[in-house]
DNA sequence: CGTCAGATTGATATTCATCAAGATCGGTGG
DNA sequence: CCACCGATCTTGATGAATATCAATCTGACG
């Protein structure tokens, strides 16, 4: 496992990441620059965050997936968030200071540490990257209200149907998904989680969507080969991303 | 349906919900009564805010309980959200602009409404309020996580538990429960949304819950006989209510 | 007394969990 | 190169949880 002290710069995925969302000017960006990195690798399944913990930095994914993930008395585990290259990871630590859930590498990933300390620095000279940071926050919460909604209202296929239209969608929009084609190397064990059924089912489901036509997922590898096709079988509406850039 | 023009304040109830996690100084009381409201009635199921709308206000809840839906295709709904008072809805629309789910009032109830404007402006005078409505934010961002553990990976009993433990830590924050009983008047149908099963299902889960004895919830009215065995029943741990006061 | 929303019950179908066993595949040491 | 090994994927059989559909019951209220 590398590990690098701080001094590496994150600017590239980070300014891609926020500035997908609202225009970033000069100073935004060189005070983005002056954020102090360390960057550490992960193995897959590797803990990042422990539940209950007072991390005091925050995370960036730069290569990689990562999930937060409740873990439950019995053992089991429900994945509530799956974290791609360009996403901060515990920005709410910063105001909640212990966290509440664990954060893993899904598959082997490059994380970017960065103290509390200096993102509230940025905070304070720069509202507005403030309400950026803040606006990330904002949109996990909206893409867990959509994975209740999933989790509550929708049959593990159509759900399943439906996290592969987010992810590609949220890939391409980092820049690492075109084509309707993208890598997600994650065992079925991991996608269970996600999907909140088990092992066995999931593997049933897999097999049934590859079926459809819609789609075909083998090897880490997502192929779509009807979105259009797939996004009205798993009732998607991808208005809940918001993938478009305005002013915030 | 009642409705007040700008200018009635909501110092209490506010004061109390963003007070019980810091404390407040005097300035920050002044600012926080210097918000105007409006305030407005709305009746069992009424729809507060439409999904995809542009609210401009955020909304307080005052009295009674309201409620986060998303909707489905198929006319389906899942609740990510009950909301009691003292609570702020939509602080996420200060970002996004347009919300991506409805809110409903789940009983009667009376809303305070301030426009978005005015929170900027209290946001731009005490960053420390800021942080502390942001707060507001990341806490419901941490019980969506739990809910979305709950839909994953509970029965529906032990969700239906775990949920009226949850209700009552919260309410008894708030003030409005005490003594391990409070007033909950929503319907079986409304509580299928939340627990994301049938209504059948929910009444019958509802009984069995009742046998145990450690609860009942009959005529709007819920009371635990015994706390610590639903607790644990429930496996429940109250952790991610952020329920402590410690300086943000 | 009639009406209506809400709560309850019954019978049956579907989805998903559980348990157990194989199959496949990539890597590794001899 | 081959035999073996662990991780992962796949399959089968069975049971529990939950959905579906259709009544019926209850209580509040005009």
């Amino acid at each position: 496992m590398s590990v690098s002290t701080y001094g590496a710069r994150a600017i590239g995925p980070l300014a891609r990441s926020l500035g997908r969302r609202d225009a970033l000017s000069g100073r935004d960006l060189a005070l983005l620059d002056s954020l102090p990195f360390r960057m550490r690798a992960y193995g897959r399944g590797d803990e990042v965050f422990a539940a209950h913990s007072t991390p005091g930095e925050s995370c960036l994914v730069m290569e990689g997936f990562a999930s937060r993930t409740v873990e439950m008395r019995d053992g089991g585990r429900q994945v509530t968030a799956v974290q791609v290259p360009g996403d901060f990871l515990d920005l709410d630590a910063l105001l909640l200071h212990r966290i509440d859930h664990s954060v893993f590498a899904l598959t082997p990933c490059t994380m970017g540490f960065t103290p509390h300390r200096e993102l509230r620095r940025v905070q304070d000279q720069a509202p507005h990257l403030g309400r950026l940071l803040w606006l990330s926050c904002v949109i996990d919460a909206a893409i867990q209200r959509v994975w209740l909604g999933n989790l509550g209202r929708r049959t593990s296929l159509s759900h399943l149907a439906h996290l592969i239209c987010e992810l590609y969608l949220r890939l391409e929009a980092a820049g690492i998904a075109r084509l309707f084609r993208f890598d997600f190397a994650i065992t079925q064990q991991q996608l269970s989680e996600i999907l909140g059924v088990t092992l066995t089912h999931t593997n049933r489901i897999l097999q049934t969507l590859r079926a459809t036509g819609l789609v075909d997922w083998e090897h880490g590898r997502v192929e779509i080969s009807d979105f259009g096709g797939l996004s009205r079988f798993a009732g998607f509406d991808p208005r809940y991303l918001s993938l478009r850039r305005q002013p915030r």
